[in-house]
DNA sequence: ACAGAGACCTGCTGGC
DNA sequence: TGCCAGCAGGTCTCTG
């Protein structure tokens, strides 16, 4: 489940609970994620302390500060991931590859049954080939209407495609690239190319507003997520095309189409989308 | 340089 | 009821 905002949400729910503790153990049950996770990761980073939680993208990055090593620990939670805060002894169950146990008590585990998440880490992740070309987050002014004119010029990528590169904006997966096309009134398979500013205008407008919604929306769960558990489905109901294809639109209430692109699921209204 | 397909994994669903 | 194909929120890497 892990899109932009369910990586902030998860961003926003563990920081309280690890910035400037130290770390006291590390346990890897499982380190055959997407890359190998480092043999010597204990060795570094026990001992030092957790100095923030950032985000770039849908990373997570964990600062470390300590006498073996000071660098950032490059989570990513793939298709299938989850990070979450342990405060009782609870037994690590199947999947569950990764602890950090912190001198707090608390234990922060990552369980990813398809393993396409990573644990990396780097002592200058500015320029780690992961982070080093990404575009801009999608709720920084950077990122606007005029900068996907500019950068679509000439493209015959379809839009859907184009909005999903990263090097273009960070952040619109499947189901917010779906949702926020249909917001916008544009066809997921129009050239990046020939779409003016006014609609790309319209398009970064919704982008943003789809990405903050289900934020806001994130963070309500934060409670459960926090005492494990943690499941939403809570921005599903909110949906409008995403998983809902053959069902009414709800503006025009013609059917909604489902094709796939790129291997992707992709829901669109044929109506209300140009 | 670009666009599209393949690859990495496990688990669940729906159709026969 | 049981089995198997197909699909799932990501994205790097390869191919043409």
């Amino acid at each position: 489940m892990p899109e932009l905002p369910e990586v902030e949400t998860t961003r926003r729910g563990i920081a309280p609970h690890c910035e400037h503790q130290v770390i006291a153990r590390v346990i890897v049950r499982d380190g055959r994620l997407r890359w190998p996770v480092p043999d010597n990761l204990p060795a570094l980073i026990e001992g030092a302390t957790i100095t923030e939680v950032d985000r770039r993208a849908k990373y997570l990055l964990i600062r470390v500060s300590g006498t073996a090593a000071t660098g950032t620990l490059i989570v990513h939670l793939g298709m299938s991931g989850s990070l979450r805060v342990i405060t009782d002894a609870s037994e690590p169950l199947i999947h569950d590859h990764i602890e950090l146990w912190l001198q707090n008590g608390v234990r922060l585990r990552f369980n990813d049954p398809r393993r396409f998440g990573c644990w990396l880490w780097s002592e200058t992740p500015d320029s780690h080939r992961l982070l080093a070309s990404l575009g801009p987050e999608p709720l920084a002014p950077e990122f606007n209407g005029a900068l996907l004119y500019r950068l679509s010029r000439g493209k015959q990528t379809p839009v859907k495609s184009f909005i999903m590169d990263n090097r273009i904006v960070v952040g619109a997966g499947n189901i917010y690239a779906n949702e926020a096309l249909f917001k916008a009134g544009i066809h997921p398979r129009r050239a990046a190319g020939r779409i003016s500013l006014s609609r790309y205008h319209r398009l970064a407008e919704a982008i943003k507003e789809t990405l903050s919604a289900a934020i806001l929306m994130g963070g309500t769960t934060l409670r459960d997520f926090v005492n494990s558990d943690g499941k939403p489905g809570y921005f599903a109901q909110s949906l409008l095309v995403y998983g809902r294809g053959g069902e009414p639109c709800r503006e025009c209430g013609k059917a909604l189409k489902e094709i796939r692109m790129n291997q992707r699921t992709t829901v669109y209204c044929g109506h209300c989308q140009r």
